[in-house]
DNA sequence: TCACTGATTAGAGATATGTCAAATCAGCAT
DNA sequence: ATGCTGATTTGACATATCTCTAATCAGTGA
């Protein structure tokens, strides 16, 4: 490992972002950038099956239904997740692609972070 | 906790996020989404030396001083950037730590990951 | 066709956010 | 002290965001 002065830690912080690319991940992170989409996001990724319906996640909440509804069309609108309708329900999944994006943005791709561990299992 | 059916990228996609990891995710994301403060954040964290000067930072945009002020504040009150007056510059800095926050929840821990997994320590 | 359930859209109201001009604070140097 | 430059705070304003109710759309089944 030659010395090589590595600044900290996420890509972001290695090069100074593009204004353009700056507006895009922007675009991404205010989808994000609610507690109440994070859940969702959260939710939807992790149900069995890759995908969660409508339904499903409604009743998580102590939200009216046009509320989750509208979250989840600022996730759709941003690319994070896709949705389609299967008779009665609505079924969304997640498309990783999109996701990672926010991951390769600020993934510690340096040493182990300070807090976490790679540990095998 | 033994190869458990790995969905597909992100912690946040493995499982759901409990409410308060959400709201406290959604701080530090909210201080993220915007493009002004995104590019701040990464001047700061590639700047040489590891800080940058606020008036490096002023220059670089079409904004007022007081505005660029604003920004940092918020990604100082978010606990991201740190800063120090010397004379009659105020230098900021990144903290690697918050920042890695955000690298772990959407980190793409996939290809080389069949047997690996991310622990908090 | 009509009623019923699940989901989205439309519209409204309260709150939060991004920006600026003006005022203020902090050091430095006449 | 006085003034000068760099940075922050204050106050205001326009816009965006979050939530709700009411209305509408989509499918199912009597």
């Amino acid at each position: 490992m030659a010395a090589v002065t590595i600044q900290c830690c996420a890509p972001i912080a290695r090069e100074p972002l593009s204004e353009t690319d700056a507006a895009e991940l922007a675009v991404l992170l205010k989808a994000v950038a609610d507690p109440v989409r994070l859940r969702l996001l959260s939710m939807i990724g992790s149900h069995a099956g890759g995908e969660a319906c409508v339904c499903d996640l409604t009743d998580a909440f102590d939200l009216t239904a046009p509320t989750i509804s509208h979250h989840l069309k600022v996730l759709r609108t941003a690319g994070l997740i896709d949705g389609d309708r299967r008779g009665t329900w609505v079924y969304y999944r997640i498309i990783p692609e999109v996701v990672n994006k926010l991951g390769a943005a600020f993934a510690p791709l340096t040493e182990p972070a300070p807090n976490l561990e790679l540990t095998p299992v």
